[in-house]
DNA sequence: GTGTTTGCAAACGTTTTGCACAGGT
DNA sequence: ACCTGTGCAAAACGTTTGCAAACAC
């Protein structure tokens, strides 16, 4: 259960690190490399990816797999929710706090022991209500 | 804005449909495709795509985009939450009512407009609790 | 007859993997 | 020296798309 791999300190996964706590967009795999290879223009995306899983795995980012996407990461790994514009895509910390009562709240589970939740938020981000003033649009969300 | 294609009824949506609804798994494409081919063993993958994608937009089926794995769909409209087993992987409905709350509640959205939201619930099934008797991990809720 | 829908296969975007070599410890 | 981590390229995976033929209306 344990993660007893031995880790070695390369200077790929310490930029991945230092990027992806520099962004605040939680870019996905395909953007931190276009970041990272600016400053080692010999990475390839395959080292970003396993590093990035390496890093999850020891707990040091997060990694948030949002509806319909592809999975983006956070260098924080304290827990708090995001909210996705509807529109261009993007997404950003919400500093909501955890509703740890949706898990013990009581409910019909059908046998299932609950531990666990994901909440997303959808909506428009600011720069996209700006540009969509006036449209009407029916918003469907997905639960 | 509106859905306005006119719709052919053919035997190969009617009988994605019918498999869907039947079902309480909520397939994947794959399983309702190989479901749907004991009856019309030359359909092909790509028409059970288009099909799920045209139910979908004209609102008779829901879409399950769950964290981590292939879209997964479902026959009943009607707005639920759902519980995914960490360990097999299975998804169930929660007869939970929805958390309207969640959209409407006041909070710091850095300007966004939220008007929708997404909740999946995390744990153990029935049949995976009773083998994952007595062994000790630690459950990480994603947020 | 018109235009949607089908089957097939190829293409797609994201992520994973096999391999030989480089490099951290 | 050992063995993890790297770069590269190919493969895997779920999904979408182009096309000509089939079929619903």
């Amino acid at each position: 259960m344990a993660t007893n791999k031995l880790r070695r300190q390369t200077p790929q996964r310490a930029v991945i690190m230092e990027e992806l706590c520099a962004s605040k967009a939680h870019p996905t795999a395909a953007e931190l490399f276009a970041q990272v290879r600016r400053r080692l223009p010999r990475i390839s995306l395959g080292t970003v990816y396993r590093n990035l899983e390496v890093l999850h795995e020891d707990g040091q980012i997060r990694k948030l797999e949002l509806a319909g996407s592809e999975t983006r990461f956070d260098g924080t790994t304290t827990p708090h929710y995001h909210v996705r514009c509807r529109a261009c895509g993007c997404v950003r910390d919400l500093p909501t706090p955890l509703h740890d009562k949706l898990v013990t709240m009581p409910m019909e589970t059908g046998g299932f022991r609950i531990d666990g939740h994901r909440l997303e938020f959808h909506g428009l981000c600011p720069s996209c209500l700006g540009e969509t003033e006036g449209v009407s649009g029916t918003a469907h969300s997905q639960h």
